[in-house]
DNA sequence: CGGGATCCATTAGGATACTG
DNA sequence: CAGTATCCTAATGGATCCCG
């Protein structure tokens, strides 16, 4: 599958490789949201804004954890990856609202099915690391 | 889909979030699966191997920029996760064979599948990038 | 050959305080 | 309310040397 030796992909050795000949430019695009799936908080918030639109502070307090640092953080790139939508209401009090795009919603479902596999092997793994771990 | 909010999991407010009931032993082993699909070698190991066995050197061949560091960490975790297996032949020289495991293969195929989706949403994405970087 | 040990730079992320 | 700014720590990862 390849995904990202962008970083090598300089020199004469890259064809060898896992990734063979997939163009350059979608390969640190793809190390991106792999990225994104692996970070902490990525996931949550997408999956907290599945259901429906949310303001910042319902995010917050959905998403059991977070900082606001990383709230801000997060929001911030997925809304630059099209992933959510960011809305502000010029009231008083101020109100911003988080939408998922269709793009967000579809990126839920491709990443539910991988907590889905994880969640079908998880007795296998678990019983894989039981005896490795204890295996002087 | 939750995923993994094991970190705040201690209080009352865990039920509201985007994980609902899902039981705190398999939150963080979620979690645990996604950081390594998120970090920076694992998935390209599981890549390189996808064909076949390799050998240490080969990995470091085809698997352009990882130091020894590195790929001795990722093997190893990816060996207690039971996604690999190491065998050690009593030769001189020395020889170590790594390979897939079952589940390594399955693994390997649902990330497949988020590349995927990635590579079929690229443009999509770029190009609402391009409109929102340059949007003062 | 297949690593282990060590040192160092970068980064992700948490806590806290303050603001429009 | 919805952030921004600052400081600080822990983890990630690269480079290098060494060893059985």
């Amino acid at each position: 599958m390849c995904a990202m030796d962008v970083a090598a992909r300089s020199g004469a050795a890259a064809d060898r490789g896992p990734c063979a000949g997939i163009p350059a430019e979608q390969m640190d695009f793809i190390r991106q949201v792999l990225d994104r799936v692996g970070d902490k908080w990525s996931l949550l918030v997408i999956a907290a804004l599945e259901a429906g639109p949310l303001r910042y502070t319902d995010l917050q307090r959905d998403v059991p954890g977070i900082s606001q640092r990383m709230l801000t953080l997060t929001v911030r790139q997925l809304q630059q990856d099209g992933l959510v939508t960011r809305t502000a209401y010029a009231e008083v009090p101020p109100r911003v609202e988080y939408a998922l795009t269709p793009l967000g919603h579809s990126l839920h479902h491709i990443v539910t099915s991988l907590i889905t596999w994880v969640a079908d092997h998880y007795g296998q793994i678990r019983e894989h690391r039981a005896h490795t771990a204890t295996r002087p």
